[in-house]
DNA sequence: GCATTGACGAAGG
DNA sequence: CCCTTCGCCAATG
């Protein structure tokens, strides 16, 4: 990465500030039309035991340049738990539609077929 | 500076 | 099988 690095929390811990970057790069090289879940990418990052953490990248995310494809990522139960945080209530579930990616129900249907395990696919 | 919360997840009752 | 609790770490009040 060169320095276009989160830029929300330049006067936070350090720690964070590599973690943030750590979760864009990743949910931005999630393939079209398949999705994956905080805890994956939390374990792919070493932090497993922390799903939250990455859950409040994402929030800052919605802030990142680079546009991130936050419908990508969903819940181990692969439901749209973040849709509340996008534009509109159906903003998540249109874009996944649009993905290929088919919705019931606030939930990503055939979620363990589509499922994008970066630790898996990046290697770890 | 302590208490609460949060786009999670696994375990226990 | 549904609901509650705990852990993790950072941000916010």
């Amino acid at each position: 990465m060169k320095k276009k690095v989160a830029e929300e929390n330049p006067k936070s811990t350090t720690k964070a500030y590599t973690f943030f970057n750590d979760v864009f790069d990743v949910v931005r090289q999630i393939p079209k039309g398949r999705v994956t879940s905080y805890g994956a990418i939390a374990t792919y990052l070493g932090t497993k035991l922390s799903a939250r953490m990455v859950g409040w990248a994402m929030n800052a995310a919605s802030t990142a340049k680079p546009k991130i494809p936050a419908q990508r990522v969903v819940n181990r139960n692969g439901m749209l738990t973040g849709k509340y945080h996008f534009k509109t209530f159906t903003q998540m579930e249109e874009l996944l539609k649009k993905d290929g990616v088919k919705v019931k129900n606030d939930t990503v249907v055939d979620f363990k077929d589509l499922f994008w395990d970066p630790v898996k696919e990046l290697g770890l």
